[in-house]
Formats: C-alpha cells, structure tokens, sequence
DNA sequence: AGACGTTATGCTATGATTGACATAACGAAA
DNA sequence: TTTCGTTATGTCAATCATAGCATAACGTCT
C-alpha cells in the first residue's frame, strides 16, 4: 500500500495552470532553447506541447515563455521573467508537498 | 491562485484502490444500508457505484461490503470491519493532508 | 405462488480528452 | 532568393472514461 497524489494551481476561475507536466515542459525549453527539442524529450508531439502552453498562458493572462519564429537556426523560445519565478515556486511548493506528504502517510499507515 | 489536489492510495501493482469519491460512497452505504441508495443520493447510476466498489475490491484482494440480495426490503449492503478501517484511516488521512497542504500554500505563495 | 427492492452484469451510446496530420509563416544567413 | 528549423493553428481520428439501458437472480414476506 502506498500513496500517490497529482496537486496543480489554478486561477480564479477554477483552470489549471500550473502542473508537473507544464513544469518538466518549462524547464526543458529552458534547457534546450526550443519547444521542438523540449517536445521531442518528452516524447510528445510539438501540437501537444505547444496546446498547452497556449492553455496555460492565456489562463494565467500572461505569456511564460518567449517565442521567436525565423531567423538562425529557425528561432526558439526561452522563459519569461514571469514564468521563471512560477516555474521555480511551483517546483520548491511541489518537492515541500512531496516530503511532507510521505511523512504524513508513513505516519498514518506504517504503525 | 489556489491550489487543488487529488490523493490516493494504490496497492503494490500501482491500481488506485482508494480515493475520495469511494470515500464519500462508502460513508453513504453505510448511513443509507444500500448501494443503490447511496448512488441515487451521489447522483450517479447504480451501475457506476457497483463497477467501482468492484474494482477497488478486486484491486485490494477484500471485501469492502457485505451484500445481501433478496428478503425483506430487497436486501441491502453495509461496511465489513476491514472496510471500515480502511475508510476511518483514508478520511482522517485526507483531512490532516488538506489542512498541512493550504498550510503550505500560503507559506509559499501568499506572501 | 407473487410481489418487491435490492444486488449482479453485459452491452451500447455518448462525450471528452488526446494525438496525429497537414500546412503556413517567419526571418537570418548563405 | 533559397534554405532551414522553428513557431503557429485548424482539422480530423482515435482512444478512453462515463452514463444509461436492459435483464437476471435473490430471498423474505404476504
């Protein structure tokens, strides 16, 4: 028996926002510069990504990331200001609830 | 911003063998005696109720509820002592989670 | 034997979410 | 002006979860 959670942030209409998903995603187009290649990583398709980010963003009501089309190399997007300091709440907030929340169930279930 | 979450408790194979919506049905059947009252107040078919009890069982390897069908009033269902347990623990569980977790919330994002 | 309200279970329809395909636009460099 | 890899976006298909329908069995009481 073991526990297993998904925990997101959502804005004042009730949509998500924020997820693990969107955080791995972000943090990879951090990492590779481009949707494309942070798609690619994930093994999903660049629709899918690119879908999600536009859900998020226009949720949110303002832009996580920066996107160029053309240009070297094609273009490329890299993280707002904004999307940064989301990104790197959200991280801290979901490895805290991580921590707490075995604690909390070995407390419960294991004696 | 607020944050929302599902939590739930798996068996060794990673099957979800508990959560808050057979939490809630549980509780009923044993206020009402019976899945299909339970269902009919939860608003979901009777059909829907029994697949999930099913499963659980199933995926847990023990009886949740006691049936009887037939006799007077039809027959009726009501919590065994296992399932009794396992539904006291999983609600104290979730309760103490909700509070840490909104605790943890403001700690990081309000203020 | 008949009635009644419950449990038991297969099947189908429906809706929602996700994924794949196709095509266009972009802009710097060669 | 051609090339290249990226972003942008509509559309259709497929997959999956859920709802509802229909039917059978059960057992006590009248």
């Amino acid at each position: 028996m073991k526990v297993n959670y998904k925990i997101w942030l959502e804005n004042e209409q009730g949509e998500r926002v924020m997820g693990k998903g969107l955080l791995v995603l972000l943090s990879l187009i951090e990492q590779t510069g481009s949707i494309n290649k942070a798609a690619k990583v994930l093994g999903m398709s660049y629709r899918a990504a690119w879908g999600k980010l536009n859900k998020a963003e226009e949720e949110l009501g303002y832009d996580l990331i920066e996107r160029r089309s053309g240009g070297r190399g094609g273009g490329g997007s890299r993280l707002t200001e904004k999307g940064n300091r989301l990104l790197d709440k959200f991280n801290k907030f979901s490895n805290k609830v991580d921590q707490e929340l075995n604690t909390m169930f070995l407390d419960f279930f294991n004696k």
